[in-house]
DNA sequence: CCCTTGTGTAAGCACCTGCTTACAAATGAC
DNA sequence: GTCATTTGTAAGCAGGTGCTTACACAAGGG
C-alpha cells in the first residue's frame, strides 16, 4: 500500500531486488544438479523467468554469478554452527539433502562444480579452508590439520557417492547408520567430537 | 631391417596401432587432468600429434573414447590386485601419484569426469561397483557393503582433496603418515584388512 | 506532453564443441 | 609402373556457449 508500483497480488510488476535473488536461486539450484558448466545461463535465466541478460546485468559474467552463490550457500552454515557441531551437521547436511529437496545446496554445489571454475576457484578454496581451519581445533594432535583434511575428505567422499555416483546402498542408507559409523570411527581421529553413539569396541 | 616399412629411427612412418595408443594415451592424460567435459577432442588429437578426424575413425566419439579409456585403466589394477590389498594399493595410488607422474591415472580420470558424461558413465558406474564388492567382502558384518561404501568414499575423497582441490595439508602430506593413519582407522570398519601400522588404542 | 531513468526483451556476435566430408600421401600387391 | 587400400590431413557443418547490443515498455519529473 505504501510502494509506489505494485500489481494487484502486492508484488510490484518490476522488482530488480527480486528478480536478482529468483536468479540467485536458481543458479543454486542448477549449480547443484548439473555443475557449474552444464549449466548454461540460458537455463538459469529461464528457471528464473527472466531474459538472460539481466543475469549479465546484475552480475556481470557466469563466473561471478557462481562466486556470489558459493559465497553466500556456504559461508552462512560456517558462522552459525558451533566447531564441534559442524562436522555432524555438515554430516547430516549431506545424508539428510541427498534424496529430498536440497535446501543447503553449498556442498553439492561444491562437488559438482569441483575444477569446472576459474576465478570462483578462490572463494571454494577459501570455504574449504575455514571448514577443515575449524574441524582443526577438534584435535590435540601434532598433526590436526592433517586430521582434519582427511575427515573433510570423507565428507566431501560421502557427498560425492550420495549426491553425484548415487552409489548404493549409501545412496540409500539410514542417515543415523552412517552418521554412527562415521562417528565411531572419527572419534579416534578428532579427539574432541563430542560422543553420541558408539559401537566402538 | 625386416618389417617392411620402417623409418630411420626404427618406427614405421604411418603406425595404425601406434597412433590409436597415442590417442589412447593422450586422452587418459587429458581426462585425468581436466575431466571429460573440458578436454576437447582437438586436445587429445593435439596431444597425440595427429588430426582429430582419426580419433573418430579409431573411437567412433568421444565418449566411446573415454569408456576405452576407464575400462583400459581401471580394470586392469582391479584384477591384479588381491582383495585384502586392494585398498592399500589404491591409497597408495592416489597418495603417490597426485604429484608426480600419473601412471595411473584411473581415479584422477574417475574423480574429475564424474557426473559429466551420458553412455560412458555406465562404465564408471560399473567400476565403483566392482571397486566396492570387493572390498565389501573384507568384512564380515551385516552392513559389510555400507562399509564398503564409507571406505570407498574416503578413498574418493581424499583422492579429491589432494587431486582436485589440492588442499594443504593434506596434498603434500606424507604418503606414509597419511596411510598409517587411514589405516588405523579402517581398520575397525573392514575387520579384513591386514593389520600394518597401527597408533590405534 | 517530452524526456530521462530503471527494468525487461529479442536478436545477434564471436567463439568453441563434437563430428563429417573431401581430398592427399604413403603402402603394398600386382 | 598401376592401382586399390590404408593412414593421414584440411576444411567445414550444425549446434551450443557466454556475452553484447539495440531496442521496448514502465515510472516519474519537468
Amino acid at each position: 500500500m505504501a510502494k509506489s508500483a505494485e500489481s494487484p497480488a502486492g508484488q510490484p510488476r518490476r522488482d530488480a531486488r527480486a528478480t536478482r535473488q529468483r536468479l540467485l536461486e536458481a543458479a543454486a539450484d542448477l549449480f547443484a544438479e548439473r555443475g557449474y558448466e552444464a549449466a548454461t545461463v540460458r537455463d538459469i535465466a529461464g528457471r528464473a523467468g527472466v531474459n538472460q541478460a539481466l543475469l549479465f546485468r546484475y552480475f556481470g559474467s557466469k563466473n561471478a554469478l557462481l562466486t556470489e552463490v558459493m559465497a553466500h550457500s556456504g559461508q552462512e552454515q560456517l558462522r552459525n554452527t558451533p566447531p564441534e557441531q559442524l562436522f555432524d551437521v555438515a554430516l547430516r547436511g549431506i545424508l539428510d539433502n541427498s534424496g529430498k529437496d536440497p535446501h543447503d545446496r553449498s556442498l553439492a554445489v561444491y562437488l559438482r562444480s569441483i575444477g569446472s571454475h576459474d576465478e570462483a576457484a578462490d572463494v571454494v578454496q577459501a570455504l574449504g579452508e575455514e571448514y577443515a581451519d575449524t574441524l582443526a581445533t577438534l584435535s590435540r594432535a601434532d598433526d590436526a590439520a592433517l586430521r582434519a583434511d582427511l575427515a573433510m575428505a570423507w565428507l566431501l567422499g560421502i557427498g560425492l557417492m550420495r549426491v553425484v555416483v548415487a552409489k548404493e546402498p549409501l545412496a540409500s542408507a539410514d542417515p543415523d547408520e552412517v552418521c554412527t559409523l562415521v562417528r565411531s570411527m572419527l572419534g579416534r581421529l578428532l579427539d574432541g567430537l563430542p560422543a553420541q553413539g558408539g559401537d566402538e569396541g
